[in-house]
DNA sequence: GCCGCTGTTGAAATCGATTGCAATTTCTTT
DNA sequence: AAAGAAATTGCAATCGATTTCAACAGCGGC
């Protein structure tokens, strides 16, 4: 294999050693039925000798279609799943795979500014057929401009009914119907969703919640707290500042993710309130630690690999001039010790 | 701004708009001292007021330099960091923006093999100017070979003194003498080190851990397992059979994972072990749930963050012909009650 | 023997930039 | 005022592929 590759880097240079044409070998190459066949395996053993592979990038000035895709994943600010959650990672992940699968290159994009033009352009100056953006935060508005412009784009977050956007996400409001009804069975009568619902995935999830409690057929008090910053120091800090203020206590609480679950247990037990005794907490995503803190957390998963070959599925659709809608992640409650 | 983008998709709409010619656009863009002041200041406005950017791709085909990085990170089987550690997002993070800061486009690859060919092949077909590998692994041989054929790549891992590629990692050596000191403070004399001494990394890290206990002034005993699977359910099950087996238990145990190190605690307490009591534990990484683990693990941080500016910047002096040598990242002992 | 058809191939144009070189203008210099 | 140097600019070639179109061979039908 490969032993004199030096002169084969081109087309021209394989067509010359297989003794025809640069058109030949690209037809040979693509499968196309215009070469005879005996041409066509001919070449193909030329080629494979000589380790030739085709140059994306001329491929890519002279096609309309550049087999590229661009993911934008914000590294710092984006607030849903903080770099400490594996989440976003195992999301990546999934979509480097569907898009390796699909012969897709993946352009690993963290853009300047947060606006349409922005995004906009590294989407035109690179080429690319698409944009995946992982996670949706509070840009609905301008990812809705970005998608007005015509780009084929998929988001992970919670969508608009009227998004103009493809959305694909978790299912929230079940999620939110999941944690209540774990709550209910248990008992409880005055839940806590610790989340800013101004963003709309936690909104979802805390609609869910409210629906299932308003439906209970009992009272049920249902608080919230929002939490800018996302750290399990600084929602422990919350949680302890919260405990000296609540004039009257929770028995139930449902928070936005794991870590968060993790340091309102710990600020709960350091206040000799015991979990899941006298409070029950339900955290989101299941990261892995859930699993072995202690105790062991109660959370709502979502099978996030999944999901990255779900946004991938989607947008190559809306390359191909389909329209798909928006897709939900099944989430499913993982009953440990909280 | 931008309101007739229509027609200004190429350097030709540009010139024709600016009234001169294609090479003096280019010119114009690229601060070329060839160009008149008052041309490139006219040619850079209407650049601008069209919103216009390169075409990278026609950039890409026509120069030598093509400002395109391969990254490579292998989400499943890497095994020094599984997915469940938030290490490598960090590493991948850092390298991200550093690539950002110098306009590189960063290409995320998970080449299908494991052998040289592959990885050249996408280095060629791709045009990209230089590979950052992120995990070693076992494959030095392959990286080696991959070198060998003059292709520019920084790895992150731990090198061997004749590593034909530039390394940059953790100073795994230093990081394991810092666990052995603490160990010896607290006046353990059997020391256990879990994992695979296979990999170079962590070799690095028991010899280390060795190098204190030989000049420690008293006999030391130096144990260690290995651990082929790095997940915590594995590791809970390895170290309940190991408390089966061994016939005297060590009082001071290094393990090469943080999440490893909270198997080890639980399996330990579940067998009537006190930690710290009677075993004191150092992890490695320092990933957030090493903070709120009960109880809070001793470890060892390094700056991951800072490690992938590192990786680019030694990529960067590679493939301007330069040949630094490898880096180490000082690691630091975090304390806590382990 | 001529026409048209099918199957296969290559010449040339093209994608959107950059660069070597020649052409032109302007500025010195004597 | 002429010659030569310096500063600008544009023509044309180039990077490595793909695609349109024309050319040609072989074949059957009349």
């Amino acid at each position: 294999m490969g032993n004199d590759d030096r002169q084969a880097r081109t087309m021209a240079d394989i067509a010359r050693l297989a003794r025809v044409s640069t058109p030949t070998v690209s037809r040979a190459l693509s499968n196309s039925p215009l070469v005879n066949e005996e041409t066509r395996n001919h070449v193909l053993l030329v080629a494979n000798r000589h380790g030739y592979t085709v140059n994306r990038n001329a491929q890519k000035l002279r096609n309309k279609r550049t087999n590229t895709i661009a993911v934008s994943l914000d590294f710092h600010s984006h607030p849903l799943n903080h770099i400490t959650d594996p989440f976003m990672f195992d999301l990546l992940a999934g979509v480097s795979e569907a898009l390796g699968d699909r012969d897709q290159d993946l352009l690993l994009c963290a853009p300047n500014h947060n606006d349409a033009a922005a995004f906009e352009q590294i989407l035109r100056a690179r080429g690319a057929d698409g944009f995946i953006i992982l996670g949706q935060g509070h840009r609905e508005e301008m990812l809705n401009d970005f998608a007005a412009t015509g780009a084929p784009i998929v988001v992970w977050g919670a969508g608009a009914d009227d998004a103009a956007y493809c959305v694909v996400g978790s299912d929230n409001f079940a999620g939110g119907q999941l944690a209540a009804r774990y709550f209910l069975d248990k008992d409880r009568r005055h839940f806590l969703f610790v989340g800013d619902t101004s963003h709309r995935e936690f909104r979802r999830r805390w609609e869910g919640m409210c629906d299932v409690a308003d439906s209970a057929g009992v009272p049920i008090a249902v608080d919230q707290i929002s939490l800018g910053n996302f750290s399990y120091d600084s929602a422990y800090e919350t949680a302890s500042r919260y405990l000296d203020v609540a004039d009257n206590k929770p028995d139930a609480i449902f928070t936005f993710s794991d870590t968060v679950a993790m340091a309102f247990i710990s600020a709960f037990r350091a206040a000799g309130i015991d979990v899941p005794k006298d409070v029950s907490i339900v955290g989101y995503n299941d990261i892995p630690p859930a699993k072995f803190f202690c105790p062991p957390i109660t959370t709502i998963r979502q099978d996030t690999y999944q999901a990255g070959r779900v946004l991938v599925a989607k947008l190559m659709r809306i390359i191909d001039g389909d329209k798909p809608g928006s897709g939900k992640i099944r989430t499913e409650l993982i009953v440990r010790d909280t």
